[in-house]
This record gives C-alpha cells, sequence and structure tokens, in this order.
RNA sequence: GGCGCGGUACCCAAGUGGUAAGGGAGAGGUCUGCAAAACCUUUAUGCGUCGGUUCGAUUCCGACCCGCGCCUCCA
C-alpha cells in the first residue's frame, strides 16, 4: 500500500507519488499576520503539519514551505490605527504565530515572507506583461487577463465562459479588461506603504506572492500545495492561473485542502461570540495537548465541531494514552516475550500506518492505537507482559506519536508561557481560574513530591492513614495524582 | 441560482453490499485501607425521511427534509 490523497483537482483520491523519488515537495498557504492564530487556522496547519509528518515517517525527506503574509490592506489598516508600522506590527504576529505553532505541536515548515520577495514578484509581473497575460492600469496597477488562461476555473470546477467578455463590468473596477480579472501589483494609494520596483510603485497582490515564493523555493513544478477550503476560490485558481500561463507547466501537482471547522455546530464568528483563537483557549485553562488531540480526531476533510464538551473528552483521551505509557515504563516485568503482544503491537502499528495511507484516516489511526492499548492494560493486569514487550509496544505508541503529537508532557511549561504572556500584556482579567490553578500545580519540583511521596510511603507502611491521607490530598490539590501500584508509587501532573 | 460536503447511539466520531470501529459520558461489577489507574459487562435489530435496485442496503440509485461550505483577498 502506498498513501493515498484526496487531490482538489481530480475531485478524487489518487496514489500520491512525488516527482522525485523519495523527496516530496511541498508548500501551505500560511497565516496573514494581523492578529493572533485563531484555532480555524491551526487545524488547517495541524492538518497539513500530519501530512508532513507522517511523509517524513514514510521515509520521505521533505521540503516543507510555509509562507507569511506580512503585507495586505488588513495589515495597512491595523498598523496605522496601532501607530505602529507595518514592520513593527507583522513582526509582533509573526513571532506570535511561531509559538503558538510550536505551543500546538506543528513542526516548523520553512518559512519564506512577501515582503521579503518584492523584487522577485516585480520581475513576475513583468514578465508576465512581456507575454500580454498581464496589463497595467491607468493609475499604475497591474492586472492578469483571465481571457489569456482558457483553463482558468480547473481547479475549483468554476465556468466562466460567458463572464469573460467583459459583458459584465464592474462599476468600481473602471479599467479593467474584464471584471474577474485579478489584480497583480496595487498602485499606491496616499499614506500607504509601497515599494519602488522596476514595475513601477506598489504593492504586490496577495496570490503573486504564492506563486513566487514555491516556485522559487520548490521549482516551477512541485509536489503539493495545500491550504484552507476557502482558498480553492480564488486565491489557488489565481496562483495556477498566473503560474501555468508563465511557465507552461503543471504548477502543483496535488492540492490539499482542509475543511472548515464549526464551533459549537456554528461557522466560527466574532458576530456569533464563538471566535477562539489558541491562546483565548490556553487562557481558559485548556491543555494545548487536548487542543491538538481534539483538531486531529477528525479526518482533514470532514466537518469538525469543535465544543468544549469535545476538549474535556479529548483531554481524557490523551490521559488515557499518557497513563498507558506511564504503566509500561515504570513498571517491572519478567525476562522474556509473548508473541501475542509482539503481534498486538505490530498489528497496531500496521493498521496505523494502513488508515493514514487511506488519505490520512487520523479517526482510524487513533482506534487503532485505542484498541492496543485495551488489550495490554489487560494483559498488563493479567501480568501477561514480558520485558521485551515493552519496547515493542512503546515503539507503536511512540510511531502513533510521531504523527499525533500529544503524548509529551509539556503543557505545564507551555501554560505558564501563555499565563506570562497575559501577565506582560495587562490581561491578568483574561487569566481564568482553570488557567491559574494548572500553572500553580508547578509549584512543587520534583524533589520535593519525591520527599512528600517518600513520607507517604513511611506512613502508609506504618498504616498511619491519616499522615498518608493528608499528605495525598495536599499533592491532589496541587494537581498531582499518586498511584500505589504493585511496582511502587507514580505520580504525575494533572 | 452554480459547484461541493454532510445528517450513524446521551456526546464526539470511523466504517462496510451481508446485518455497526474507537473515544467520552452513564449504569453495574472486579481490584483496592483511602485514592488513582486498569479491566469486565451494559447503552443503535439501528445508521435523516420516503421510495427503488438487490437474495440482502446504513452502505448503490432517485426524490424530499435538515445542516454546512465556496461562489466578495475568512485557514
Amino acid at each position: 500500500m502506498a498513501l493515498r490523497l484526496y487531490n482538489t483537482m481530480s475531485s478524487q483520491v489518487e496514489e500520491f507519488v512525488p516527482l522525485r523519488d523519495r523527496e516530496v515537495r511541498m508548500y501551505a498557504c500560511g497565516p496573514t499576520v494581523y492578529g493572533y492564530g485563531h484555532i480555524g487556522n491551526f487545524r488547517t496547519f495541524i492538518a497539513v503539519d500530519m501530512l508532513q509528518r507522517f511523509l517524513r515517517q514514510s521515509g520521505y525527506s521533505v521540503h516543507y514551505v510555509m509562507n507569511i503574509t506580512d503585507v495586505d490592506d488588513k495589515i495597512i489598516r491595523n498598523a496605522a490605527q496601532d501607530g505602529v508600522s507595518v514592520q513593527q506590527y507583522t513582526a509582533k504576529f509573526e513571532k506570535a504565530f511561531v509559538e503558538d505553532a510550536a505551543m500546538i505541536g506543528i513542526e516548523q515548515p520553512t518559512l519564506v515572507r512577501a515582503t521579503e520577495h518584492i523584487t522577485q514578484m516585480a520581475d513576475f509581473v513583468a514578465r508576465l506583461v512581456k507575454k500580454d497575460i498581464a496589463y497595467r492600469t491607468e493609475d499604475g496597477s497591474y492586472y492578469f487577463r483571465i481571457a489569456s488562461f482558457p483553463q482558468y476555473g480547473k481547479l475549483s470546477k468554476k465556468d466562466f465562459g460567458g463572464m469573460l467578455d467583459g459583458a459584465r463590468v464592474d462599476l468600481d473596477e473602471y479599467d479593467k479588461d474584464s471584471a474577474r480579472d485579478f489584480a497583480l501589483w496595487k498602485a499606491p494609494k496616499p499614506g500607504e506603504a509601497f515599494w519602488d520596483t522596476s514595475i513601477g510603485p506598489g504593492r504586490p497582490g496577495w496570490h503573486l506572492e504564492c506563486s513566487v515564493m514555491s516556485m522559487e523555493e520548490l521549482g516551477e513544478t512541485f509536489d503539493l500545495h495545500a491550504g484552507g477550503e476557502d482558498l480553492v476560490f480564488p486565491h489557488h485558481e489565481n496562483e495556477i492561473a498566473q503560474s501555468e500561463s508563465l511557465t507552461g507547466k503543471t504548477f502543483a501537482r496535488f492540492w490539499f485542502h482542509v475543511r472548515f471547522l464549526l464551533v459549537e455546530g456554528e461557522k466560527m464568528s466574532k458576530s456569533l461570540g464563538n471566535f477562539y483563537t489558541l491562546r483565548d483557549l490556553v487562557l481558559k485553562g485548556h491543555k494545548p495537548s487536548s487542543i491538538r488531540y481534539l483538531l486531529t480526531s477528525v479526518p482533514y476533510r470532514n466537518q469538525l465541531n469543535f465544543t468544549f464538551d469535545g476538549l474535556k473528552q479529548a483531554a481524557v483521551s490523551v490521559e488515557r494514552l499518557r497513563n498507558f505509557q506511564q504503566r509500561l515504563s515504570t513498571g517491572t516485568f519478567p525476562s522474556g516475550s509473548n508473541p501475542a503482544m509482539q503481534s498486538l503491537a505490530k498489528d497496531a502499528g500496521d493498521r496505523m500506518k494502513t488508515s493514514l495511507e487511506d488519505d490520512l484516516n487520523t479517526a482510524q489511526a487513533q482506534a487503532a492505537i485505542f484498541e492496543m492499548v485495551r488489550s495490554a492494560n489487560s494483559a498488563l493486569d493479567a501480568s501477561e507482559i514480558k520485558q521485551d514487550d515493552v519496547p515493542a509496544l512503546l515503539t507503536a505508541l511512540e510511531k502513533f506519536d510521531e504523527i499525533f503529537a500529544v503524548l509529551k508532557d509539556d503543557d505545564g511549561a507551555k501554560m505558564k508561557a501563555v499565563f506570562d504572556w497575559a501577565s506582560s500584556e495587562g490581561r491578568e482579567k483574561d487569566i481564568s481560574a482553570e488557567l491559574r490553578e494548572a500553572v500553580q500545580s508547578g509549584r512543587f519540583s520534583e524533589a520535593e513530591i519525591e520527599k512528600k511521596i517518600a513520607e507517604m510511603e513511611t506512613a502508609r507502611r506504618g498504616r498511619n492513614f491519616k499522615v498518608s491521607d493528608a499528605l495525598r490530598s495536599e499533592l491532589t490539590g496541587a494537581g498531582i495524582v499518586i498511584e500505589n501500584t504493585k511496582d511502587g508509587v507514580r505520580w504525575r501532573r494533572k
């Protein structure tokens, strides 16, 4: 079996084979850095991250590029409102994006910035003009002539046949040849930031940057181009038009689009009051691992309904996996190996792989790991696990986590970082009691905890339960769970 | 209006032409000084509605109802 992915271009699931033997070149449309990233953004970026992780796990080397849109209308407007330069404004939110992406377990792609490719973009426009594919309007803007690209609409399956002759001229766009023609380059408006270039002053249109930067980094034809489903039209359609009409070659071979998520059953929007940035959720006391788990649990092409109930459920699911991992890694086992456990681990690994190869069916991959966990827990209870089975089972878990990235318990540190950020921004009022508590639970050091546990054990051995119970509740109050097992005491932070 | 997606148990959510994964929650039980973890049993003769094809459909086809997305630089 090989990886099969849905390709928006062909509207069907196809076998994914990169152009070069063991190398995948892929590009994702990244954020416009005009604010903090919301969970919808991160659903998309996490989906692409999982794809990228799975490709690597499957043995490919992956050249993964993501753009940062650091110039556009909203940025210019917001920066002006805040009374700061565009650069200051975008630097702040780009930094926030990188931090947030790391917090949610995204492996950082090669990031490229629009403002650092202005020259190349101007050249690109000039070349299109030379081929008579682009034209300049009176104000100094440049537009792409859609009539010059008959395949326009092939990605979004739109038929522009009757609309290309200029019959419907939009009154606002007075000097475009056709209403559908899109801006490659925008002439400066009074007071706005602009660049002086070979094609005149101005700034790039949105679509241009992705064509220029992806081809610069990955070549004229590369393997896969990703983004949210809203980008199919017009953004990606326009990228294809300008890129392919310039090179005469296929631009991206696979088009990977992630479905929008719903929040509490409705489209996320500020007016509905269900708009959440990643930081909002952490401020409410939710763990990054819970958020990531929930976002990974529904296959990327299905609608995902993000709810707070679901977030709670996700937290428990992650805990179940972590408990199992801890149980295996802290237990003691007789030497030897149990064939049943060996094949259990192998089957789980195989099923995970098969599921992910099937257009990244993450829900099934999760089911596979949970089935293994249940069986292995049973075996653990029955003392049927031998020393040599432990690494096999742990490896299956690690393979799972190479894709899902939810097992590493670094939630506390991440939440502390958000706590500190909110404090430094003067947003103490946004810090929930839950987050405060979660951060507080870090107040005991490992050494202190170990010491208290030792005291507790002494008390328990002396059947002095009053003392041991008091110690237990003190630790529980600090978010530390103590488990007394046959193999000794095991503890973890909740 | 054009194009597309979906409606599966209390919640989230896979899936298949032959009678429904997984997680959470609830109930009962085992284990246990307490606690926690874990395990077992249990919760859809049912997969939006109505027809059709078929030996047989939740899975294929048609109609309808409901929800959602894109078609205005929102991932």
